[in-house]
DNA sequence: CCAGTTGTGGGTTAAAGTGGGTAAAAAATA
DNA sequence: TATTTTTTACCCACTTTAACCCACAACTGG
């Protein structure tokens, strides 16, 4: 299972490409074959998730019943601006251009690694996000790990 | 078995061709053969099921009970408008002129990957039927990218 | 200090998307 | 049935885009 973690500050180029980072590619599972697949994510970012991640979301849909108006409307929603992506020689992803649109994104960005999937930001939205968010570090922390009997 | 994704902006050229999109071609199962049934859709798009996953959609159909009215409607809806078409040398398929009216498409076509099937929409319409649903990608996305354990 | 890796840039070429012509096939008409 | 008209299949051609390759400086680890 791929998992991943740390943030690096990277750059896009002008055909969309951003590197995924030699840390992170370390702890691609074998079974992602390389492959990942982008889509929208929360708060203008891009999620970037390995194939054997992104196959667990697309099990979901496959338990829809495709007669069932509002499972049309879900299989629809979440495919939209999903696309499969592959890393180049150079162990580059090519960035859709609605997304980097959609994430606001120009020539840097910002790389977090968030467990199952990977992220990508505009650094500025990224610290805008932070901002926006009233409690800090400690508070958050102390809540999740907060023991419950 | 053919998977599709992601949505491109296509042209219809006054023959009635559109172009099916190079990632879609890439999911494709060996055993569709290039070959597709199009059909009317529901919310006023075309269907386009490659043959492999067409053949599943007729195996349900075979367990309808035909003696039931509503069984005998939905079976002969569904047949009524379905017609095999195959990839041609550029990769395109043409579109009946029955579906391209019933889908109200001029000129442009949002494409859009759904799952076991494509679905092909009047750009306007596609937007006009999201607004008309209550539910957002976020809360879609929630779910789906949600844990379970 | 050196060798291999990492992050970045860019050029070339094949593929992708689009448009249209022509001849065979099908349909319509006489 | 013969002839005309329409439709459809199959080429060919052009423009743009993206895949693939090569290159190189900076960095990292032994």
């Amino acid at each position: 299972m791929s998992s991943f973690k740390g943030s690096f500050n990277y750059t896009v180029d002008n055909k969309g490409r951003i590197n995924i980072p030699a840390k992170m590619r370390k702890n691609l599972a074998p079974e992602a074959n390389n492959s990942f697949v982008v889509t929208r994510g929360f708060e203008n970012c891009i999620f970037v998730y390995p194939n054997d991640e992104w196959a667990k979301r697309e099990a979901e849909l496959g338990k829809l019943q495709q007669t069932n108006k509002d499972d049309r409307l879900f299989t629809r929603l979440l495919l939209q601006y999903a696309t499969d992506v592959e890393l180049d020689g150079q162990y580059r992803i090519v960035l859709p251009k609605e997304l980097i649109q959609y994430a606001n994104i120009e020539n840097e960005v910002f790389i977090l690694g968030a467990f199952d999937r990977i992220e990508v930001w505009n650094p500025n939205e990224y610290k805008k996000y932070l901002d926006s968010q009233q409690e800090d570090y400690l508070t958050v922390a102390s809540k999740i790990f907060e023991k419950k009997d």
